[in-house]
DNA sequence: AGCAACATTGTTAACGCTCACATAGAGGAA
DNA sequence: TTCCTCTATGTGAGCGTTAACAATGTTGCT
């Protein structure tokens, strides 16, 4: 019991008693007439409220626990229109950074007393984003995160009718939206820096799927810092995330060096890409780090135990989960005290931390 | 719009006007009112009932889409009893499995026009699932999918009170509980048979966290296959999922085979497990396969791209997501029917395959 | 005593919807 | 015509809870 309030902060005691009336679920009523009591009186005890007689509350208490009530939490709603359903919007849960940051947002809302409905969609699109919207809209929600990798589904959604509260994560700025996001550009720029200051003449960019404002801002880190340097900027080579893409475009990396290109580093948008081109450079007889040095970004799990470890960048996903929570309840309370200025201006960025590894090394001579 | 409904098969197409009469939000009565008609035909337009004249249908729907009226879901929920919304407990979701499970149980819930509530818990304990259990009960879930790694967890939430339509995925068979499951144990037992024909005198198992069933159950396969072919069955090493652990159990392979131990094939929990190991492997200057042949469990998304590419047995948890939301709809069918009789010994098993791949070749001679 | 302040409980009316039933008109069969 | 059926619509009563207010009793103070 003690690990069931912990987990479940605000959920409620629940007994697990069985005893319906007339083979229906027990209401207040029930209840009430158990203890002799008003059903309002059950309410209040049940509600927590204070000015209710210490004994009268024992009597209630009893009763409850007899029957095996359970208070309806849909009557509850309907009166008090609140619902404490949170919605999420996510995409391709299947990356590592989505599922995480989902998992980051449920803990918080579990915390805060919010239940979640969640909607994971496949394929980026606007219509998609504001359908799922309406839908999780129309269940009443009382507001939405939604994790959206590309401005013009934030666009999408800032343009929705109606006062609802949304925080989208990853989503830009400047979208009218409340945002929460991990400062991709500095552990971007973290990453290049740490490639360059081991004597890198400069550094190759394998990024993720370009529609992505992650991989946008990722691409943004890595140029000011080769710009910073003063040392050539490479066209960065555009992927999908996926160690497919990884695994090609650090062939045709190859290819060039092959050509006399002279590659001597390689910043990849994600570890899973990450890993694609550490098999590509296997494959070509380039070693990592001697011939050429690898970083990726994400810091999964395995990344310390491939070969060679992979350095790379963490995000603190349960920080933006955090942070995109108390943003939206932020919105949620606003919103209820009638005052309609939305905070849509609000960001909360989340800063990245290199993890160095043995990926990365001095060039060769 | 067309997306809209492929994705939301169930969902209203909503429509994007906003004009409430007196600043509220415009409920059915409203539409009445100016749709000229009783809130009844409302009722009977909004859910498509049969028997409402064309004519009165369009002005309704005029009307709706002048008012910018959606319908309360939470009244509607009150009334019929029905909240249309479904419950997913699980654990862990930063493992590959259990993510991918979510979401397949997402989307086979969205295609059967259900909602989905989550909880994603950390420690594995009764405790939790029951509290879990009860914190979605009380949220008036229709249902529950729990993706439950242990016996124990699902016979924690048989022993629940009252008819829930509860439904468990990989929770292991005789718990009183409809259980999907992929069929772990063909699919080590496919594994370990691959090894053997390579040529292998037996094959080593490092096995994930001892106390999950799917562990369990790849143990098994293991197991039987060593035993159907007569050879000897060394003793297990139980790791914890984590690359961590894969590494540290491949060392210690490692030492054994440096004392003299046979050690040419290990058979490894999961990929994440495998790459640990492979690591261990490498930093002995063992080869993989030419040395030692290891075969992993989920084929995550970078296997194909491991150096060697990992051979390993896939899962279709898109479709134990589809299995466990038709036997849970059942369940809840059912229970609608006032049939109390418990459909608890239900279960579906859903194939793995394994995959073939760079890592298992034969041992050296 | 007399009155105000407070604590405790009860009564009634929503919340927004669906269900069961009532009603009215139209059409057809006897 | 008369009655019965069928379609189209309206009426009223809940669903189980909370909020607002009313109605007690209880205490303390003048």
């Amino acid at each position: 019991m003690l690990l069931t309030s912990q987990v479940f902060p605000h959920g409620p005691e629940v007994s697990f008693q069985m005893n319906p009336p007339g083979g229906r679920t027990p209401v207040m009523a029930d209840v009430a007439r158990l203890a002799g009591v008003s059903h309002q009186t059950v309410s209040r005890v049940v509600n927590g409220h204070p000015n209710v007689r210490e004994e009268t509350v024992l009597r209630v208490r009893r009763a409850i626990d007899e029957l095996g009530y359970h208070r309806n939490s849909t009557a509850r709603a309907l009166v008090t229109r609140r619902t404490n359903v949170l919605g999420v919007i996510a995409f391709d849960t299947t990356l590592f950074g989505p599922a995480q940051t989902l998992s980051g947002i449920e803990r918080a809302a579990r915390e805060a007393g919010y239940f979640l409905s969640m909607v994971s969609l496949d394929d980026v699109s606007p219509d998609g984003i504001v359908a799922a919207a309406e839908y999780l809209i129309q269940q009443s929600v009382e507001g939405c995160v939604a994790i959206a990798p590309q401005r013009s589904l934030v666009d999408a959604l800032a343009a929705l009718p109606g006062p609802h509260p949304l925080v989208a994560v990853e989503g830009g700025e400047g979208s009218g939206l409340p945002v929460v996001c991990v400062d991709q550009v500095q552990g971007a720029h973290d990453a290049v820096r740490h490639l360059l200051e081991l004597g890198h003449a400069t550094v190759h960019h394998i990024e993720g799927d370009p529609l992505w404002l992650e991989s946008e801002a990722r691409v943004v880190g890595w140029r000011r810092a080769l710009e910073e340097a003063g040392v050539p900027v490479p066209e960065p080579l555009p992927g999908d995330w996926s160690p497919r893409s990884g695994y090609e475009l650090g062939r045709s990396l190859v290819a060039r060096r092959a050509e006399g290109e002279r590659v001597t580093a390689i910043f990849v948008g994600n570890d899973q890409m990450a890993i694609g081109v550490l098999r590509a450079l296997h494959e070509a007889g380039l070693r990592v780090p001697g011939d050429v040095s690898v970083v990726g970004f994400d810091d999964v799990p395995e990344a310390e135990y491939l070969t060679p470890s992979l350095t790379t960048v963490f995000q603190d996903f349960a920080q933006v989960g955090k942070e995109s929570l108390a943003l939206l309840l932020g919105e949620i309370g606003t919103e209820r005290n009638g005052s309609s200025g939305s905070s849509g201006t609000a960001r909360r960025v989340v800063p990245a931390r290199l993890r160095v590894r043995g990926s990365s090394g001095p060039p060769p001579p």
